[in-house]
DNA sequence: CGTCCCCTACGAAGATTGTCGTTGACACGG
DNA sequence: CCGTGTCAACGACAATCTTCGTAGGGGACG
C-alpha cells in the first residue's frame, strides 16, 4: 500500500531523458515547431517517426501540446524552460554539491571560459538576488 | 551503416539515472560504504538486494569500485562529483539555457533565498575566476 | 554438528526509452 | 479519376532501468 507510483497523472515531472531533453530544447529555441521542423532542427540524422513518437510520449507526460495547422500538427511547449532547468538545478544542486550552490558554481566557472562581460553580468544577478526580499 | 552506437565500451560517461544519482549521493557524501550503509543513508524503503544491484551495475560501468571489508564489500566512488556535476551542468547550460552560464544562474538565485554570506563567497567564485585566463 | 543470519550472485519481470516499418487518411497536380 | 507526396497513428522491437526473489557460501553459536 502507499503506494502512488501511478504515473502520468501525477502532475510530478519529473525530469527529461536526453533525446527528450533534444526535442523540448527545439521547441524551447524556435517556441514551436512541427514534426519535420523539429526533425530539422535536430541535425542528426533521425526518423521522422521517431520524432513523431518522442513528441508523442511528451505531450502524453504533460510536457507539450499541439494544434492543427493545415494538414500537419504544431508543436508548442508546456512547461517553461525555467521551470525544467530549475528542477534539474535543485537536483543537481541537492544530489552533487551537498545543497551548496557555491561548489556549483564553483565547478560551472571552472569547466568553462568566461569573458568580463559575462562574469559582470552574472555578478549583477547576484547583486539582484540580495536586494531581493524587501522590495 | 553509420553504426557505431557500440555502447559500454566506450568510456563515454553519459550521466547518472535517477537512481544511481541516489546512490552516488551517498557515496559522495560518505566518501563509501557497504551495501546495509548506502541503503540506511538512502532513507526510503528500499530493498536490500536492488542496493546491492544498482551497484553492481554502477561498478560495471566503472562508476564505482569496492574492496572487501570483513565479509561485506566497501564500496566507493570512482568518479569525482565533480566531474559528474561539470556533465551535468554543460548539459543543462546547453540544452536549457541556450547555452548562457548567466541564465543558467538567474534560475539558481530564483528558486532560494541565499544569505549575504552566500552570496558573498559565490561572488568571491567569480573574481577568482577573472583573475584566471591570462596567467 | 546443525541452524541462523548476513552477504553476494544470478536472473526474471515490469516499465520506460528510443528506433522505426507499415498503414491509412487526405490533398493536389495532371 | 489516379498517382504521388505529406502526415499522424499503431504496433513491434531492442535496450536499459529498477525492482526483487531465490539460491548459495560461510561464520557464529548453541
Amino acid at each position: 500500500m502507499s503506494g502512488e507510483q501511478g504515473g502520468q497523472r501525477g502532475r510530478e515531472p519529473k525530469g527529461f531523458t536526453d533525446r527528450e531533453l533534444d526535442i523540448m530544447s527545439v521547441l524551447w529555441r524556435q517556441g514551436s515547431g512541427t514534426v519535420a521542423e523539429v526533425r530539422g532542427a535536430l541535425g542528426e540524422d533521425v526518423g521522422y517517426t521517431t520524432v513523431l513518437k518522442m513528441l508523442q510520449i511528451l505531450e502524453e507526460k504533460g510536457a507539450v501540446g499541439h494544434e492543427q495547422e493545415g494538414r500537419a500538427y504544431r508543436y508548442f511547449p508546456l512547461v517553461e524552460s525555467e521551470r525544467a532547468g530549475g528542477r534539474a538545478l535543485s537536483r543537481i544542486v541537492n544530489k552533487i554539491f551537498h545543497g551548496s550552490a557555491e561548489m556549483l558554481l564553483a565547478t560551472l566557472v571552472d569547466g568553462r571560459e568566461f569573458t568580463d562581460e559575462e562574469l559582470r553580468r552574472m555578478r549583477a544577478v547576484l547583486d539582484r538576488a540580495e536586494g531581493r526580499g524587501e522590495e
